[in-house]
DNA sequence: AACCGGCACAACCGCGACCGC
DNA sequence: CGCGGTCGCGGTTGTGCCGGT
C-alpha cells in the first residue's frame, strides 16, 4: 500500500547510528522540527532513511528520555497496562513519561514476562497458569483489534492529534506531568537555576518552536560550565566534526547527553 | 585467556492506518 | 472514490556486553 520498493534503500546507510549521525540528526530538529520524516536525513546531511531517523529520534535522542532501569512501580504498572491493553506498546507508553514503547516492549520481553511466569501468571492472559491444559496461541488474548476497541475503557486515549510532532508530542513530553520533576530534579543536578518553561510556549500560544527549544537550550548552556555549546545558537556547523579524527571520546559525548537531558 | 550462552537493547522489517491529491 | 505517499506500530532480528565455565 504505497510502499517504495526496498531497492531504494540502497545507498543509504544502515546498522548502529554514529556519534556524528546523532550530532546532525538531533540538532537538526532541534533547529527545524520535525515535519516530515521523509526529507529530514536530506536536509540533516544524513544518507539514512526518514524512517531509521525517526525510529532513532523516538527512541534514543529526544531529550526527555529517562534510559535509567524500570522501577517496580512502573514495572507493576506496565502489568496493570498490559492486562487492559494486551501489546498496545505505544498506548502502555502513552502513560509513562521518559519512556518508549520500544523500551517497554523489550523490558516486557527480556524482564516481565519472566517475573510473571515466576509468579505463576501467564504473560499472555494475566491468569494464574494452568499446567494441565494446553498453551493457547500467545497473541490471541494479547492482540485485541486496534479499531473496535478504543470503547472500551476510559484509559484507552487515542484522541492524541499527529499533525505536528514538535508542537504536540515534544511539548507533551516535554512537560508531561511528572517530567517536571524530572526536569527539577536535573536542573539541580546540573547546577542550573531556573528554567523559563513559560517561554517555551509563549511565542505561538500553544506551541512549542526550534527557536524556542535552542534558546532555552543555550541557556542551559550557559549555565554548563564544561559545556560543548558555549555558543548562543546550534548551526549545524557546530556539529561538524573533524571527520579526520573518528575516534571521539565517549566522555564528549557524554557532556552532550547530560545537557539534552533535562530540556 | 578463551570460549560460550544468556541477556539487554538498539535497530530493522513489514503491515496497516491515515492523509492528500 | 481510488491511488500513492508517509507515518506509526508491533514483531523480530542483530549485536555487544557480561558472567560463568
Amino acid at each position: 500500500m504505497g510502499r517504495k520498493p526496498c531497492c531504494e534503500k540502497i545507498g543509504l546507510k544502515r546498522g548502529p547510528w554514529t556519534i556524528e549521525e546523532d550530532h546532525r540528526l538531533m540538532n537538526f530538529i532541534l533547529n527545524n522540527g520535525i515535519h516530515c520524516w521523509r526529507i529530514v536525513p536530506k536536509l540533516a546531511g544524513l544518507l539514512r532513511w526518514g524512517k531509521s531517523c525517526r525510529l532513532r529520534w523516538i527512541n534514543y535522542l529526544r531529550p526527555d528520555l529517562k534510559r535509567g532501569g524500570f522501577t517496580d512501580a512502573e514495572e507493576d504498572r506496565i502489568m496493570e497496562l498490559h492486562s487492559q491493553l494486551g501489546n498496545r506498546w505505544s498506548k502502555i507508553a502513552s502513560h509513562f513519561s521518559g519512556r518508549t514503547d520500544n523500551e517497554i516492549k523489550n523490558h516486557w520481553n527480556t524482564k516481565i514476562k519472566k517475573k510473571m511466569k515466576h509468579l505463576g501468571l501467564d504473560p499472555a492472559t494475566h491468569k494464574p497458569i494452568d499446567n494441565t491444559t494446553h498453551h493457547t496461541d500467545p497473541n490471541q488474548d494479547t492482540k485485541p483489534k486496534m479499531c473496535s476497541s478504543t470503547n472500551e475503557g476510559e484509559e484507552i486515549n487515542d484522541q492524541t492529534p499527529k499533525d505536528d510532532v514538535i508542537t504536540e508530542t515534544t511539548k507533551a513530553l516535554i512537560l508531561s506531568g511528572s517530567d517536571e520533576e524530572l526536569l527539577a530534579k536535573n536542573c539541580k543536578t546540573l547546577g542550573v537555576e531556573e528554567i523559563d518553561l513559560e517561554s517555551l510556549f509563549e511565542p505561538q500560544g500553544n506551541e512549542i518552536t526550534s527557536s524556542s527549544l535552542s534558546s532555552l537550550y543555550s541557556n542551559i548552556s550557559r549555565s554548563e560550565s564544561s559545556s560543548h555549546f558555549a555558543e548562543d545558537s546550534i548551526s549545524l556547523d557546530q556539529w561538524d566534526l573533524d571527520m579526520t579524527d573518528p575516534f571521539v571520546p565517549w566522555d564528549h559525548f557524554a557532556n552532550f547527553d547530560d545537557n539534552l537531558f533535562f530540556l
